[in-house]
DNA sequence: AACTAATCATAGTAAATTAGTAGGAATTGA
DNA sequence: TCAATTCCTACTAATTTACTATGATTAGTT
């Protein structure tokens, strides 16, 4: 996993403790909040925003949330939008000459499968609260 | 997963071909069998050697075989042996001064062992027959 | 004893990836 | 209009990957 994956987490879970305010949190106090630089977290966040699991404001007051509960969002929904090794291999989900004649390829297709239906039964409020 | 976890499994798999042979197969057949230049596979199969999946014996009419049945061999031990990146990150096993703060650092744990649970799951014999 | 075929050990390197930094354009509330 | 913010994209140093290369060591054969 790399440090985009971790600083994921870091964010989601800072925007989980402050979902039930309502407010969306700048870039700024994310990055008090997690210790990561304000520009490396816009571009992980912005992922995250593709992936549809934050939404934004802009402009003076704006900032993120998330855009469902913490209970509804999952681990796996945030590791994948963060972090492109969670594929395992690149040959999985695009084309692969080796198809079929590969012993490994159905092997990384079903890991992809078992971890990310690991992944998918872990919320944002039991990483939050270290209850896995 | 890097190419050596690949080609750790293309080697286990034909050394597990050949396992009832009783014979040892060296690097020029292994290589020609998977594709991978010898000295490439040497570093490869050094490393299995060293999680003692396979064994060696050296000079002429030397080679490599399995350790054990290929059903005894699992997926997981020939990419522990293999790929250093199956740990998902350095400091989960290694000393880590954000340990007990990172939300991630539990989670990496438990994902290591759900998935190596499941490569556990796997043999030689029920991957080289693709029935997974 | 010499020869040959093999493993074993380690150094080196080009290409790709990671983990950021940096600059500035676009947006929006006050 | 101003100021605070997100958004977009280019750049870069350090690390990792995926090998190639060289040679020492070992052991069966002649």
């Amino acid at each position: 996993m790399s440090s985009k994956a971790r600083y994921g987490l870091y964010v989601a879970v800072e925007l989980a403790k402050n979902y039930n305010k309502g407010e969306y949190l700048n870039v700024t106090t994310l990055s008090q909040a997690t210790g990561v630089s304000e520009k490396y977290l816009e571009q992980i966040i912005a992922l995250m925003k593709k992936a549809e699991i934050v939404s934004a404001t802009r402009g003076a007051t704006g900032g993120y949330k998330l855009t469902a509960t913490p209970e509804e969002i999952t681990v796996g929904q945030v590791l994948r939008a963060v972090e492109d090794n969670l594929q395992i291999v690149d040959c999985l989900h695009s084309e692969c000459s080796q198809r079929g004649k590969c012993v490994a390829h159905n092997l990384w297709g079903k890991l992809y499968d078992n971890i990310n239906s690991y992944l998918d039964t872990i919320s944002l409020t039991q990483l939050a609260e270290d209850k896995l």
